[in-house]
DNA sequence: ACCCAGGTGGCCC
DNA sequence: GGGCCACATGGG
């Protein structure tokens, strides 16, 4: 079972080794929620394309969002990859802010996480790790992702028993406890987990046998 | 020519 | 509750 010292203590190496990562890149709240879609199973590359044509479009806010046609949108996003579905949740996102906070993001923000969680994961489309992104990326709230790479991430270094997604959460939430730094130390913690993975431990549960392992070891970022 | 990428919902058992 | 599948583009 996870000890609190030790996530903490391996969140400050990851900081030590790769430094301060200063998620999420993107110029507003509502730039984020639509990244969080967008870079759903996709490289964000892919999905900064399809930012970048909404950009363009003058599409990054829920209103002009809303009156789009879903084939003008299609054709908009389709370098990020899966883009009828993905056209369909954007939708649903923006149907969800403009009839329950008026399209106002700041409206969202006075809610608590609890019941914005709730009412994100109500939205087809978004699940567990992109309602905590937009939770924690675009909303400022306490709470922690979990998405592949931290699976992975906790399975390699046996940080938890049960591998759920809610145990994980929780344990992580608990051990950085409630400062005024911790949706910080959150969002820095997702975001080296998510570096870190790109570059090791992509071969859980057979790590053993993944050659990334002892390179791993030997720079130092985690102690076994 | 493969394999992967900052998931999710639907279906089956 | 878990196991499989479709969804799709672009880069290594």
């Amino acid at each position: 079972m996870l000890k609190k010292k030790t996530i903490i203590e391996i969140y400050q190496k990851l900081l030590k080794y790769y430094g301060k990562q200063n998620w999420w890149p993107a110029e507003t709240e509502f730039e984020v929620i639509v990244g969080a879609i967008l870079t759903q199973q996709t490289n964000w590359k892919n999905a900064e394309k399809a930012i970048k044509n909404l950009k363009k479009n003058f599409l990054l806010s829920p209103f002009t969002l809303y009156n789009t046609s879903i084939k003008d949108l299609e054709l908009i996003i389709k370098p990020s990859g899966f883009y009828k579905v993905k056209t369909k949740r954007l939708k649903n996102f923006v149907n969800y802010i403009i009839k329950k906070y008026n399209g106002e993001i700041i409206k969202m923000k006075e809610k608590k996480e609890d019941f914005l969680r709730k009412e994100l994961l109500e939205i087809k489309g978004i699940g567990k790790e992109t309602a905590d992104s937009i939770l924690l990326y675009a909303l400022s709230k306490k709470t922690f992702i979990v998405d592949t790479y931290t699976f992975r991430f906790f399975k390699r270094y046996g940080l938890t028993g049960k591998n759920n997604y809610e145990e994980i959460k929780k344990t992580v939430e608990n051990a950085f406890g409630d400062k005024e730094d911790t949706v910080y130390n959150l969002k820095e913690l997702h975001a080296l987990i998510v570096e870190h993975g790109k570059n090791f431990c992509k071969k859980i549960p057979k790590c053993t046998s993944c050659p990334l392992t002892k390179e791993c070891k030997k720079k130092g970022v985690i102690n076994e």
